[in-house]
DNA sequence: TTAAATTTTGGCCATGCGGTCAGAAAATGA
DNA sequence: TCATTTTCTGACCGCATGGCCAAAATTTAA
């Protein structure tokens, strides 16, 4: 038996633990992205990953938990990729058209994650029925994008304008860009970023 | 019994017959609205209309078709609305920031039903697992909207821009918008939208 | 009034779900 | 080697689901 009650801390976890949970990660992914939320049943996801359904119960607390360390990766390494990409720019300008190309950047090679993080955001639900992740993406991506519209406000590059508002909307509009491209395969996603990039270095002035 | 197989049809329905549908179909919204599409049972959704269970079953061929007929009835309803408010008026600036204040209001009225459509063609799917509405359920909007940026850049008002990416933005700006009050009860909705029209009308220069 | 047609009820069914568990299997360490 | 721990299996549980239907209730028509 696995040595303690860890709800979501990551300590004592061995490596081959680690790697079991993201073989099923993994799976998990693949199942959502290609049959559904409603579809990904423990089950399926199990028979996709070669394994009995009870070692994702062995491996985690319960389908809640698998499902969030889902969004919890997949954000992570998108996190992580657009950071490095913002290293060393200065001005707001750039920080503002780097933010949405290297989102894209990053997704472009990453379909399936990213259709399985619109799954899981869009019916993930707690016990009360109500959505586990707003429809909104997060408070923290929004923080982040006004401090970057308070910097840019600061030094002249950019006008007056409500800064959640603004956060609130570059956040749409790079979601419904990804939700275009996904049902869109054909849609160009870096043109697309690129327009959306001028679009907001025009509003933000 | 009924009195024959009329899978799509609308002949021969009797204005009771027709009437429980629209109660049941009016259930069916609102369910979908505030519980979510995998929430929403035919036992929920009866007894959200105050009757059996069977009753569902006896008025349609099965829920498959009790959610289709909530999509064509909700979408006819909603384009016909949003149509008829574009007529009249002129320069493509007027339509923009009439799109961005007036459709918000709208659709601060019409929000259950919205929900109860989007939470459809996110989630209706067929037998082989594949959704039966692709997520081209804003298609109809974007090519009205697109029509204002056109005649826009026709008459100089606008700049050269892709009007696709635009229209999509604009759609999932409001869209963020209304997610964003529902959410934050206190959050100024008209100050929003203002804010909002503001940001269109320079990212469209 | 009375017979026929329509509509509703409430219980039943098979299926699939997430979760649990005893015991088998495999890995580990002495 | 052999005992201990970790991991996995496959069966099972209670529950909710969509669909079904005989019988009851209601409405309609003669």
């Amino acid at each position: 038996m696995r040595s303690e009650n860890e709800p979501s801390g990551q300590k004592g976890r061995s490596f081959i633990e680690e790697a079991r949970r993201a073989q099923i990660i993994a799976s998990a992914v693949e199942v959502i992205a290609e049959q559904g939320f409603a579809r990904a049943s423990l089950a399926r996801i199990a028979q996709h990953a070669g394994i009995s359904k009870g070692v994702i119960s062995y491996h985690f607390d319960g389908k809640d938990e698998l499902m969030e360390e889902v969004v919890v990766r997949v954000y992570t390494a998108i996190s992580e990729h657009v950071l490095a990409r913002m290293e060393g720019l200065s001005t707001a300008t750039e920080l503002l058209r780097t933010q949405i190309l290297g989102v894209a950047e990053h997704m472009r090679a990453q379909r399936t994650q990213l259709r399985a993080l619109g799954e899981i955001f869009a019916n993930l639900r707690d016990a009360d029925g109500k959505l586990r992740f707003g429809v909104n993406a997060g408070e923290e991506i929004y923080q982040a994008l006004e401090q970057i519209y308070r910097l840019g406000q600061k030094t002249g590059e950019f006008r007056a304008f409500d800064v959640r508002v603004m956060a609130l909307t570059q956040s749409a509009a790079v979601d419904a860009m990804f939700a275009y491209w996904i049902n869109n395969p054909g849609h160009d996603l870096d043109a697309h970023a690129r327009e959306l990039a001028d679009l907001f270095e025009r509003a933000v002035r």
